[in-house]
DNA sequence: AGAAGGACCTGCACGC
DNA sequence: TGCGTGCAGGTCCTTC
């Protein structure tokens, strides 16, 4: 499912069902063990903390626990990544379990917060703070907010494609596949360019292109490409704005020419050959 | 050190 | 109908 605007809806929502609740018991299935802690570690640390809030952090979704005094302490945090195919539910626990749920924690408001991933690619991970200053900052720069210079420095003396570097988390986080190919599409540029040999302007196009297109897709709920839906069961709408991702052989809705397909990076990349130079 | 490519999974759409 | 192939929103690890 998820990039970040997907990303974006699923904490937003998640929050507002959960803020302020305690967690009870913790199921979990013998999903991948998780980063950094081991599956029993994480259960038992879990129960009896209070969920503080819901956000993203990139493409990660990091629930701040307190111990659930009066000060309301960040004293952990559990962070989910959601692959390709991760989905957090909040649900009735009268509700049958779905198939690929790996993840089950008991809310103090009657509810269940599941966590199913059929394709096994999301990631769990539990961290306990012991300053503010260890709270998880995500692996790399945010791309709605980063400065125009810093931008630009990002991607100096890099001879990888301007695509490779986009999906690369650890100099921007949060952009995947379908939002690398279409601000890539709406800034005018080949995916395969070397990303060092770009100038600063046309980084700079490359910026407002990037953002432009993922505050448009947060606004319109994320795409929904196959089955995709958020924590309220409602699909995004943004896949009707796609302009080359999943087009190919499709005219190019400015210039007619037919969209390619090509691999880079391991990703199927979509782009026009005579719009984008 | 940076870059490329395979590995990890299930499910679905397609063609024979 | 059924099977084999290729492809899918993402990292992660190994090799060069």
């Amino acid at each position: 499912m998820p990039e970040l605007p997907e990303v974006e809806t699923v904490p937003n929502r998640v929050d507002a069902r959960v803020r302020g609740q305690r967690i009870g018991s913790v199921w979990l299935s013998r999903y991948k063990e998780p980063f950094k802690t081991s599956r029993t570690e994480m259960a038992d640390a879990l129960a009896g903390l209070r969920i503080e809030r819901v956000r993203r952090e990139g493409k990660h979704i990091v629930f701040d626990l307190s111990s659930g005094g009066c000060s309301h302490q960040i004293t952990a945090q559990w962070v989910v990544h959601l692959g390709m195919t991760g989905r957090l539910l909040v649900l009735s626990p009268e509700l049958p379990v779905e198939k690929h749920t790996h993840a089950s924690l008991a809310l103090s408001g009657g509810r269940e917060l599941r966590f199913v991933d059929p394709r096994r690619f999301g990631r769990l991970a539990f961290y306990r703070l012991l300053i503010a200053a260890d709270s998880f900052p995500g692996p790399g720069r945010e791309p709605l907010t980063i400065a125009k210079d810093d931008f630009i420095a990002l991607f100096r003396g890099r001879k990888l494609s301007i695509k490779a570097a986009l999906l690369n988390q650890t100099l921007l986080h949060g952009v995947g596949n379908i939002y690398a190919d279409e601000s890539l599409f709406r800034a005018g540029i080949r995916p395969t360019r070397p990303a060092g040999r770009l100038s600063p302007a046309r980084l700079l196009r490359l910026r407002e292109a990037l953002q432009h297109v993922l505050r448009e897709a947060i606004a319109r709920g994320g795409s929904s490409v196959s089955d995709y839906v958020d924590a309220n069961g409602e699909k995004g709408l943004f896949q009707l704005e796609h302009r080359v991702y999943m087009r190919t052989g499709q005219p190019c809705v400015t210039c007619g020419k037919l969209i390619q397909r090509t691999v880079i990076a391991g990703r199927g990349t979509h782009y026009c050959l005579h719009c984008q130079r």
